[in-house]
DNA sequence: TTATTAATCCGAAACGTTTCGGATCATCGT
DNA sequence: ACGATGATCCGAAACGTTTCGGATTAATAA
């Protein structure tokens, strides 16, 4: 392993000077800097992160830290989540940590990972409006990016999807179809994004001033074709009055909801409309449905790159005033959806 | 942040001494021993793992880097894997970092790593016969876990689960219900543990003095609903014998042919038997099959401890010969599988 | 000419550990 | 009484960086 003083000696230079060339600082002369720029490749020189840590601070580690029942998802989104995560932070030089944790854990496994100072920021997926993670990482003034906003007054960089908006958009094409009984299929009830779209849900059907019916609205912990499955099938076997559309929070709840309406013999779109948001899972395409499914559409993947960035510069200690994104989703209308059944 | 001096000043004595009895050395009294640890509870002392990094050499990482095509499987496993291993890597006070890289650049991201000389060491999942990634860190003498046989003398520590011996089974199993047209469909024929499998598929064929027949075997890259899908269709439909039993390289693949069976109007196991090897993945339990599945069975979850345990101990420094561990697979008869239908 | 200034460079300290090579002191065997 | 032994402790160096506070020289301004 070849260090500074390596360097330093074959050109005989100083250790200081070597050290200030090679991370660009301006008082040493272009033609040493080239030297040893060039001594530093031909030696094949990597600077030593510990060390470099020991002094500056910074040790180059971010981290992520998941429930071990996965929450609110999958397996397989959680790992497209970290696997965008790793080829981001790696753009930046750093490594990316992973910790699974109890679910009851969680705070500990925080609390241990700040005592221990190790990490140079995490990423938080999943905001609650109070969120006991959040307020502990704010409270040691360690730094984190926020996926999903929060009702908390932290100064923390954010990362979200204008769920309000996507929210708006698919019932005012489903109002449009002259749908009134749609049904909304979404996710834990206490999380941002589900708060988000549930409002924008009750204002799109008073703006039309229809009538809001808890009944069609079901909540899970887990969005999966499973709570897709059961509660289309709930809704639609009540007795009462059946749904002509639903909304569903992602397209794995879609898809439960699809192989429901084949069980209970009704049609797509003919019988009742579908559309979902969509994050561009590979496993659930929307086209690929049948009918192909109407979504909005915000590609997971893509938000990768965001939230690290924005993790970098509040590391970098950037004003945090300015770190706030959100995304908008496109809107994709296909064959799920068509003009509500004239009630004959 | 509380440091080794702060406890030395507060009880007046060395840093050296408080080093050494924290690190349980002998050479320092009981009862100063009691005062030290005390003092550091009370004080919230946390060793800093980068000034120790410094002179020790250990940084207490250890990586694992994924192609970010998800090779030969999903990427709910690869969570799986990942998951077991971060929690496996904490009970030994190891940071469990993951780099995903495109596929081509894999040894590159490895090669840059072993430059940086970060990571203490490394597990890599699905051994190659020969394999590129193996023979770089052995060279460059970097700890390594192998998940999977290698054919490479390199000295590293090995977990494995007794492929060769459970496809034995399935098919001692089958032979035994009468079926002489078995059919395998596995992974990708170069890995490790397919090369296992096939060889048990032969020899047990051979045993009982059954030919063998190259067009009842298929393999492919990603072992998936599809794959057993569409092979299990192309072998029921190319018009000559049939097979009357399928094994599977994993349940995924099983459940590909259960769905092909249905679209073909074959019953299980009336028509035909199916026997898989099961890792417990809970997207895909076997005893949830209809008809519940026969399977050889060895958790995927039950290798992180394992592969974490080697690893350690080889970083350790301890011999290798004795770092290897197969571990047998449970045999689980259900009834996806019976006798064969006598040829009226 | 002389004091300033700018451009380059460098010594030494610091970050928080571990570890080598003793030092000190009481006890023990003879 | 005296060297040996064992128990307990410690100073200082080392790991590889960064950075503070100058030092040196040459060019510029007065």
């Amino acid at each position: 392993m070849t260090t500074l003083k390596d360097i330093s000696r074959k050109l005989s230079i100083s250790v200081t000077t070597v050290s200030r060339a090679l991370n660009g600082y301006s008082d040493v002369n272009e033609e040493t800097r080239k030297r040893i720029h060039q001594a530093a490749v031909e030696l094949n020189y990597r600077p030593n992160q510990f060390a470099r840590k020991l002094v500056t601070g910074r040790s180059g580690l971010a981290a992520m830290v998941l429930p071990d029942d996965f929450g609110i998802t999958t397996r397989a989104i959680w790992f497209e989540i970290l696997a965008g995560l790793s080829v981001e932070f790696a753009k930046h030089d750093i490594d990316f940590v992973l910790k699974v944790s109890p679910t009851d854990q969680i705070v500990n496994t925080y609390q241990r990972l700040i005592e221990r100072n190790a990490m140079d920021g995490f990423v938080v997926i999943a905001a609650l409006p109070k969120d006991e993670r959040v307020s502990l990482l704010a409270r040691n003034d360690v730094p984190l990016v926020l996926h999903g906003r929060s009702e908390q007054i932290v100064e923390c960089p954010v990362f979200d999807i204008n769920n309000y908006e996507l929210m708006l958009q698919s019932m005012q094409h489903l109002l449009e179809l002259g749908h009134r009984r749609i049904a909304f299929i979404g996710g834990p009830a206490n999380h941002g994004f589900m708060i988000d779209r549930t409002r924008a849900y009750k204002t799109a059907l008073a703006s039309g001033g229809f009538p809001f019916n808890p009944d069609y609205v079901a909540c899970g912990m887990r969005m999966t074709e499973e709570l897709g499955m059961v509660n289309s099938i709930r809704m639609c076997s009540s007795g009462g009055e059946e749904p002509t559309a639903f909304v569903c929070g992602n397209t794995m709840i879609a898809k439960g909801i699809y192989s429901a309406m084949q069980v209970l013999g009704r049609n797509i779109p003919e019988d009742v409309s579908v559309v979902a948001h969509d994050d561009a899972l590979p496993e659930y395409r929307a086209v690929d449905f049948r009918p192909a499914l109407t979504v909005t559409r915000a590609p997971l993947r893509d938000s990768s790159r965001p939230l690290v960035d924005l993790l970098v510069r509040r590391i970098r200690g950037e004003a945090v005033e300015s770190l706030t994104e959100i995304q908008e989703a496109e809107f994709l209308v296909r064959a799920s959806t068509s003009a509500v059944k004239s009630i004959a």
